[in-house]
DNA sequence: TAGCCGTCGAC
RNA sequence: GUUGUCGACGGCUA
């Protein structure tokens, strides 16, 4: 019955949709998005009746371990193209079950909900007097879910026997490291579409025990902060959910990184709050600012060969990101003062190319430019840089400009560009 | 209003 | 060697 409503053709063309629009990477059998249509149309009736009769067996995921910002690894489990149509019907399906049910004060990974939100719920506790905080952090959440427990939780709304049957399936498929391949005990596959569902199934558990508690909390995925009156009772309640989540929902509190601390010391979502001179409010927390600034030293380095039309266009890609993220800063003095810099760094990368006016005239009408337009532009002294925003130049530099100079995002020239070690 | 594409952020 | 969900913004097309 449910199984039926997950291969229907209207959701499977959705899922189809999705997981060749994200273009993400190969799974384990090198299907890229390219070629997934073709296999797709080999495949896919035996893969349905297989689905159907319940002897489908999901690939092996591919482990990708990446760096994390703090210093850590996190690994990925990246499933094939096929597995991740088959998690993406899935879990478009039950996130109609599931959705309604979830909690009002958990925002990750929610339809509609975002951090920006969560941060104003957390600010609204803090006014109201519950100005102690109880931050929770699970070490490896994902790779520690129980898939005893996740079954049972499962099992509880999913009726469908098929459905719980291959869900527990990919729980449960092999990880393939460079040679050897291991089986998985525990965790969802960090990569899955269905893992963030998932995710949420299992801590709203944890929500619901706490509202059973009458508890102010605020949850973005395995982020959690509850809201006190007193560092006493902060202590208390950090006491009895960290047994609560070890005992009931067999995950593991990192002792360390968890902690009973007043608002102005705690990083939520990239916010922070501060209470000076009796005014309360809310800003962007140190590290993002730190974050914002290395990326504008790498547009605005003057020793690199970075044309300033590229410059701007990465500010403005940059900005674009940044600004929602910083409209909902109070601080408006911190906001005053990153702008001032950011303007004397984007000053003095600007003087320092305007010594030739000639060289960035013929880059503009490399670019696509005509000539008219590029001298116009070229030959500007200062202020014209919004005049750059044309859609013509916007697409020329996305496509063959970005390209050749090495890098397609932003993100590809904060990491250091294309090392070739031999 | 719908669709397509791109970028950024949180986890 | 970089996945996934959600959100936001920008562009284009009818």
């Amino acid at each position: 019955m449910l199984l039926e409503v997950i291969l229907s053709r209207p959701n499977m063309l959705a899922a189809y949709d999705r997981v060749v629009g994200n273009k993400g990477a190969a799974g384990i059998d090198g299907v890229e998005a390219a070629d997934f249509q073709s296999q797709l149309q080999r495949d896919w009736a035996q893969v349905k009746s297989q689905l159907e009769n319940g002897s489908y067996q999901p690939n092996a995921v591919k482990r990708v371990t990446i760096p994390k910002p703090n210093g850590g690894e996190r690994h990925l489990g990246i499933p094939t193209y096929m597995d991740r149509l088959i998690q993406q019907a899935i879990s478009q399906v039950l996130v109609q079950q599931y959705e309604p049910t979830f909690s009002e004060t958990s925002y990750g990974f929610r339809n509609e909900k975002n951090a920006h939100q969560a941060a104003l719920k957390a600010k609204e506790y803090i006014n109201a007097g519950y100005s102690h905080v109880v931050d929770l952090d699970l070490s490896q959440f994902f790779d520690r879910v129980n898939h005893d427990y996740l079954m049972n939780e499962l099992s509880r709304r999913i009726t469908d026997k098929r459905v719980l049957k291959l869900i527990h399936k990919i729980l449960r498929s092999e990880i393939a490291e460079r040679t050897n391949r291991i089986p998985c005990k525990q965790g969802v596959p960090q990569g899955g579409p269905l893992s963030p569902l998932l995710s949420n199934i299992i801590l709203d558990k944890l929500d619901k025990e706490l509202e059973k508690r009458g508890l102010r909390y605020v949850r973005y995925a395995d982020d959690c902060s509850i809201y006190v009156k007193s560092k006493r009772s902060g202590e208390r309640v950090m006491e009895s959910i960290t047994r609560y989540i070890e005992k009931e929902l067999k995950l593991v509190v990192n002792t360390v990184k968890s902690s009973v601390t007043r608002p102005w010391s705690m990083k939520l979502l990239g916010f922070t709050f501060y209470h000076r001179k009796g005014e309360k409010g809310i800003s962007v927390h140190r590290k993002s600012i730190a974050a914002y600034k290395d990326k504008v030293r790498i547009i605005t380095c003057r020793s690199k060969p970075y044309s300033m039309v590229l410059r701007m266009e990465h500010m403005r890609q940059l900005n674009q990101g940044w600004g929602n993220y910083f409209k909902l800063s109070e601080a408006k003095s911190v906001f005053e003062e990153l702008d001032m810099w950011v303007r004397s760094r984007l000053r003095l990368c600007y003087w320092h190319q305007w010594k030739k006016p000639r060289t960035r005239i013929t880059e503009l009408i490399k670019l696509g430019v005509s000539p008219n337009q590029a001298y116009q532009w070229g030959n500007t002294r200062k202020g014209k840089w919004r005049s750059v925003q044309s859609p013509m130049l916007r697409r020329a530099m996305s496509n063959s400009y970005l390209k050749k100079e090495g890098f397609t995002s932003l993100t590809d020239i904060v990491k250091p560009p294309k090392t070739v070690n031999v």
